[in-house]
DNA sequence: AGACTGACGACAGTAACTGACAACGCTTTC
DNA sequence: GAAAGCGTTGTCAGTTACTGTCGTCAGTCT
């Protein structure tokens, strides 16, 4: 038999979701949240490097998506439709994970701090996208507002699709954003 | 006399700032910042909510400026261009702490939290311009979008005047900005 | 078999932040 | 002009996020 259980990280994502909803973020303390992973305090630490990690972590994908939406994107597309192309990835991620994805939205959403770190964790995707569209050539200035509108774009269209009760979909809410922003 | 030394809170905001350009942010306590204006650290958590907000308290004059942009846009201007308008405000007054906003800058750029922080009240004032919109009879989404937009725009140009060594003013650098964005 | 590693617990310590209460110059009230 | 109330600060004790260090022991490697 294994020394200890398995997955410790797993778990500890999972009480700390359940105690943030129950109580709030700020209502539940890390020992709480480890002590129903069945672990102690400082264990939670060597998993995240803060409180607000637990539920920020194995989002890895998410750069690689938007990478691989940057490469698919047709070689003479507009650095703005580059950035679209490579947000409807992860539009479609969030879609893939519906309920996980609407449910942590709700959590984030209700936290101040957890927002600061939600728009820094966007900040670095956008970072991201600037970079891969500076790989096509694109020069410095334009990359940077193409991707900063573009995760504007995106965040409006998250937020809506996040909140929303009709059953639309992540990318549809994302293309209609994009629509109107052009005609801004 | 007064039993105390007068302007406690603006002491507090100088011994901050000049502590976290000698020393870094992380590499600088509350009580040490309290210690050298003369006050305790409990005092200091009575002037500010946490150690960051000193750095941003004082700001409430950014939202109104905000406000008068919006309200002086011509009656015809798209909801974009009132937006613009609005910023343009923000950039003149950053202008005319030129320095004081460059160092401020250079400060909350060196350390991830206190971008947090910058991105958050970035946000709100997102919103207020957002709110501004709505006002003028702008529809929900395209009052957001255009709102997360200008914000964007800004937060590219408000960076690379503060790191730029030229003389050109921040409005020159937005006005530049926009241009970029709309040919995007 | 013995050395090594990796994930954990135990414990002590720092620093951010909070609540309760006391001190005392200043202002208001009678 | 004394008393009462107010506002700003100091003092002190406490909670919680986070870190460094060391010991433990199942599994792995040699």
């Amino acid at each position: 038999m294994a020394r200890w259980e398995p997955n410790a990280q797993t778990r500890l994502q999972q009480a700390a979701m359940e105690l943030f909803r129950e109580r709030g973020f700020d209502g539940t303390s890390v020992a709480e949240i480890a002590e129903r992973a069945g672990l102690t305090e400082r264990t939670f630490f060597r998993h995240f490097a803060d409180k607000r990690e637990v539920l920020f972590v194995g989002g890895d994908w998410v750069t690689t998506d938007l990478r691989a939406g940057i490469a698919d994107a047709p070689a003479d597309a507009t650095p703005l439709e580059v950035a679209e192309a490579a947000f409807s990835r992860l539009a479609d991620a969030f879609e893939e994970r519906r309920e996980f994805s609407r449910t942590r939205h709700a959590v984030i959403d209700a936290n101040p701090e957890l927002m600061e770190r939600e728009r820094r964790k966007l900040a670095l995707l956008a970072d991201s996208v600037a970079d891969g569209l500076r790989e096509r050539g694109v020069d410095e200035t334009r990359a940077r507002l193409a991707s900063e509108v573009g995760m504007a774009v995106f965040r409006t269209a998250y937020t809506r699709w996040a909140t929303s009760s009709d059953g639309r979909t992540a990318r549809a809410y994302l293309r209609e954003a994009f629509a109107q922003a052009k005609a801004l």
